[in-house]
DNA sequence: TTTTTTGCAAAAGGTTTGCAACACG
DNA sequence: CGTGTTGCAAACCTTTTGCAAAAAA
């Protein structure tokens, strides 16, 4: 149950706090988007209220720790901030897969070009929507 | 004030009333994204509920008319139904400026020839966020 | 001990629902 | 006239806030 990022709290300036280090560990061990509910179904036997949840969540994000993620679901998803990815999200069961192709940052630089409004383009959001091979069968 | 859609509400089977005559006028009139908050506000002369601006909006999406937006400013945004394109949101400001450059499609073949779980990609998102000239200065 | 962090309760914000009254076609 | 539509009130769901108690460094 050691995480895979032994530091990360100290190096943001957190407390290293049970609720803190279990949350980090549930990003750690499911490498997969997750919201607020999935943290507190899965650590319900830690008794961490949800309040908790949301504030670590924040200052997780703040801190560079994780990034979140709209993959219109009524909830914000988080991961943890690594390489730069996408998702591909199946509308029927809300599995998803992440993957590294982008191009999004040519396409900024065109849209910048042609743009009479704006300046910069500093980040994008792209999402997929489909249907995972279960989903799909029958 | 006709609107340029005509025959959207008939054709969609909806029955023409002065709540919907209205809201259809918005999205031609302003063509940009709106959300229900800016509707009730325009439209406050006509004492439209909001109920009904939320219904008129999901049944409007059901019928093709609008299409519903993600520019992750805290509710949900729409607009007309026509060509596929995408959005730049100055993340100071909140303006948007559509665009019709779109690479989408080719990426998405890309993932579904490597992914291993998915079979379909049926729809995406793509907007990007930047600062816009005025609110760039200084 | 000092500063964060947590829990609780309550509120906020956007959206949805139930139901009776209303109005389009 | 009949079915679809509206308004009202209330519920819903996710997320945020205020404040005092608890805990990390």
């Amino acid at each position: 149950m050691t995480h895979e990022l032994p530091n990360a709290l100290k190096d943001a300036g957190l407390k290293a706090t049970p609720a803190r280090k279990h949350i980090l560990d549930l990003f750690s061990a499911d490498c997969k988007p997750i919201n607020a509910e999935y943290i507190h179904e899965k650590l319900k036997g830690e008794k961490i209220n949800q309040v908790t949840i949301y504030r670590t969540l924040a200052s997780f994000e703040l801190a560079g720790i994780v990034k979140k993620i709209e993959l219109q679901k009524g909830s914000a998803y988080y991961e943890l901030a690594g390489k730069h990815h996408h998702h591909v999200v199946c509308v029927d069961c809300g599995k998803t897969e992440g993957f590294e192709i982008c191009g999004v940052d040519k396409i900024s630089k065109d849209i910048l070009k042609q743009s009479s409004q704006f300046k910069t383009i500093s980040q994008h959001s792209l999402e997929l929507f489909g249907m995972c091979k279960s989903c799909s069968k029958g």
